[in-house]
DNA sequence: GCCACTTATATCGATTCGATATAGACATAT
DNA sequence: ATATGTCTATATCGAATCGATATAAGTGGC
């Protein structure tokens, strides 16, 4: 997954080690520490996805090889599991460009049909806690509903994105 | 973090470990994998920190030992760092019941003003990657406005609970 | 020159993940 | 009754990821 989002960020121009963990820290979902970032090199670069060249002072520039562009484009078009993770999603989210548009819409109400079923579990779980008498923890009643109130704007946010992508170019 | 975790729960009585998982996964930011889970009871095993008995069936009912108490409260006592991560903070959150107020109050005002640094340093990118021409992504944008939103929410949900916290005991 | 700070690559051990194996319990259909 | 399927439950494997730390080069102020 982080060999995905390393070959998707080489894609449009080459990067060195540093860059690639901030590039992707920008983002804003996920800080990736170097002890995943360098062994990713090292195993992208073994598999020949990837090829240094020296940069400026200590720097190593990392550009795509034309296996690398193989590599990517496979991992693209491979759609996703039912178990897709939230980083996952994410990460194919940032190189949704890269797909034909009606892909896209695709892949975004995938992801807002689990998103919506992960709702409603949600929301029975914490209709349960509240009347079984369990008398939970009011922190953990907390924490719940936080999580719901996430799910629904993230739902909402999915529908903006499409919103967006039928506005750009709708389909018939 | 996952042994602080499953400590807190069995704090309030004995579980099985699928009701740990079960459990865990309810309050939304967490879904603990098995690969997770039983490496982290025989972890705690060994230091007796909980002891197994057996249960219904092929359960296993895992208790709390007096050593596992006086590690939970130890955890509970040492203050966040600096880099305590999302998760991290949450396990701590859904124990907070076991703290007394005052602690409780600057636990959750710690975390704002973490937030609310965070939230700064991603303003910023985002105006620099809209301004320096970078013509960034566009999926790669809406995720950067995405996760500031959710930050915002974040502080806005701390807010609420602080709220809580000062109405159930206001401070003088 | 010296100090502090940021940039940058790298590695270590431990934690966590995701997939998979195994099997008992229980319901439903044949 | 028995086959079938689904849910519960424990467990393990290899690999990915984490968090902390080491090291050193470059940069700017004094």
């Amino acid at each position: 997954m982080l060999d995905f989002a390393i070959l998707g960020l080489l894609m449009e121009r080459p990067r060195h080690g540093y860059e690639l963990k901030r590039a992707l820290g920008e983002l804003g979902f996920w800080k990736v520490s170097f002890g995943s970032l360098y062994p990713a090199l090292r195993r992208l670069e073994k598999r020949e996805a990837i090829e240094a060249t020296a940069g400026t002072g200590r720097r190593k520039a990392y550009a795509i090889t034309d296996k690398g562009r193989d590599a990517f484009d496979a991992l693209l078009s491979t759609d996703p599991e039912a178990t897709e993770t939230d980083r996952a999603f994410q990460v194919r989210l940032a190189f949704l460009g890269h797909m034909p548009q009606e892909r896209r819409v695709r892949v975004l109400e995938d992801r807002r049909k689990r998103l919506t079923t992960q709702l409603k579990t949600a929301r029975d779980t914490l209709v349960e806690a509240r009347t079984a008498s369990k008398n939970p923890d009011r922190y953990r009643l907390a924490l719940m509903e936080h999580s719901m109130q996430s799910t629904e704007a993230d739902i909402a946010w999915l529908d903006g994105l499409v919103a967006s992508e039928r506005r750009s170019a709708p389909t018939t």
